[in-house]
DNA sequence: ATGAAAGCGCTAACAC
DNA sequence: GTGTTAGCGCTTTCAT
């Protein structure tokens, strides 16, 4: 059932060898020897086997993509984006979720897929800075956009301070004085959740507006409910705010949901920007201004950094710790336009 | 530096067979041998090869979902469900996206990533009758969710039409008369789009409410901005309607959207409901009523079904076609709860 | 330009 | 209970 080289080279008149050159695109094979094999190899439907060629070379032809879950809108896009730029570069993406549990991403580092993959591209989202040196491993690896490690990986950023301060600085420049800042999360210092807070802290100070902790709500996963939650607890609390800084779109749409449900007028009486730019914040009611941390930058370098780093350690090059970082833009949408009047 | 079977038998002091044996959990080990070969183990950090172990045994503990794309909700979501339920049966999923272009459909198929997996679950979406044939493959495959194929894979199905003609029937049952049916492909039978119409023209027919050919709208892909277009086109051709029928959630977004723009108030000139139930739903403005077609449920059995089809396929079971249907039900929202006036 | 030999690390079949 | 033998299908090395 299984066409193997051999096979193909009694049919080809060859030996199994010649046919291997040919399957492989080595230069040095006549035409017409080629000629013979190729027709042999359509014949018989001749397939490579690649466990074999696994274990012979030890290439798996595979690259890891290791995040949260897909059901947050960020990763699913991202995910999409990862796939089709690896596609362009003929490899496979292996998809893996650690649905944001610390024991799950050190798995991930260290599981038998690793086996599986030539290397791996790593979006964590709940390693402490005590866990940077497990980051460190023995294969090619590239950290993904969120978090800041002192770890010897290549690393592609997003701006996640600056894009947090621009944000925060967009709604102060339209008027906001107190701006609630949707999503942190205590004692946390290199995920996103700090970096976002330090950004929405650094724009506060750089203009003068006094930082108020009670503007500051936390959140757990970043998710829509979430997001409703930590606004209702907000309002309930009684603090007067007039923007929000949500740190995931996500969170925003929460926001955006139970600021409608209580009959605030968005963007008139409270302005709402969101950060990662998700498709549906284009349609939702009203639409929503965000950051756009540069998804599809960050997919492309990212895997690119990744194919070069794993051809690279094949021919023994070692290559130093490299960072790229990602350009972010804001998109206004009707969340922080007011009208006129 | 990789460590063999060889090297932990030589520490251990036995064959390395036996070595194999320990780490496969054969039964007929002494308890002595067992032990001293696990602190071998232990002490090497020996893992065993996955290459190797498919090439020899033929399996690879993985099995496959190929998708149209990460980015549709209702995927992200599958797919996050489908690999906590292999998970949970210790088997490993590789996500494959196929974009909805029937080209990479035919390929998911046949591809080099066949290899590695023992079985596919396959949610094709542009495939049409004429390919059934194609899904008869000879590797354990289940098919997923949307379509109906005349072909003896296995099948997991949501009941579409019924469904469709469930909400449709939601919609008549509050008061409406001029339901308009959003996202229909033209000349699709056995795809979601035709079975969901198939639904929404049954549950007219069984009302005696009149079909109107002017309130079937057409979109391209299920994405939110079809669902918006579709609804633009409605609105300007001035064909009046009372109720929505949106074949997926994405497009019911994109639908509120329109409708909000226009100022036309849901639920009270027009209602609106979805398919899918997706996170989205219970957080849009208004919160979006939906048919939740059973996507647990599906991704349960599904992985199930094709689990137990590898592993009845390696001891020579012949296993007829099978069929499971996952069960509907409809989850009200803002959209369809017109208040009492 | 082509071929022969070796062996990647493992499991299956069958001895002992 | 444990060991021996064979070989999965391929790439690598080295010879011709």
């Amino acid at each position: 059932m299984t066409v193997t080289l051999r096979e193909v080279a009694q049919l080809a008149g060859v030996s199994f060898k010649t046919v291997s050159n040919v399957v492989n695109g080595y230069a040095h094979v006549s035409q017409q020897t080629r000629e013979r094999v190729l027709a042999a190899v359509d014949e018989l439907g001749y397939r490579p086997n690649r466990s074999a060629r696994t274990l012979r070379s030890g290439k798996t032809g595979a690259i890891g993509l290791a995040v949260p879950e897909l059901s947050l809108a960020y990763f699913a896009e991202l995910a999409d984006e990862v796939i089709k730029v690896a596609e362009g570069h003929g490899w496979v993406v292996l998809i893996e979720t650690t649905r944001g549990e610390r024991a799950k991403e050190l798995e991930a580092l260290d599981s038998d897929r690793r086996q599986m993959t030539d290397g791996l591209l790593y979006s964590p989202l709940a390693l402490g800075n005590s866990d940077a040196d497990k980051v460190d491993v023995d294969y090619p690896l590239v950290l993904l956009g969120e978090r800041i490690f002192d770890s010897p990986a290549d690393h592609v950023v997003m701006q996640n301070v600056e894009a947090a301060q621009a944000a925060t600085e967009f709604l102060i420049d339209r008027g906001c004085r107190q701006i609630a800042a949707l999503g942190a999360h205590r004692g946390e210092d290199i995920g996103s959740a700090g970096l976002r807070l330090k950004g929405y802290r650094d724009a506060l100070a750089a203009h003068g507006v006094p930082f108020d902790e009670a503007l500051v709500v936390g959140a757990g996963p970043w998710h829509r409910v979430n997001g409703a939650d930590g606004m209702r607890d907000l309002l309930d609390r009684g603090v007067p705010f007039d923007g929000v800084f949500a740190m995931n779109d996500e969170l925003g749409f929460g926001a955006l949901r139970v600021l409608g449900e209580r009959g605030i007028k968005i963007p008139d009486e409270v302005q709402v920007i969101g950060f990662d730019d998700v498709d549906e914040g284009r349609f939702s009611l009203p639409s929503l201004t965000s950051v756009d941390p540069g998804r599809r930058q960050i997919a492309r370098l990212a895997v690119e950094m990744l194919i070069d780093r794993i051809e690279r350690s094949r021919v023994g090059d070692k290559v130093e710790r490299r960072q790229r970082r990602s350009d972010f833009v804001i998109v206004e949408r009707e969340s922080t336009i007011v009208s006129d009047s």
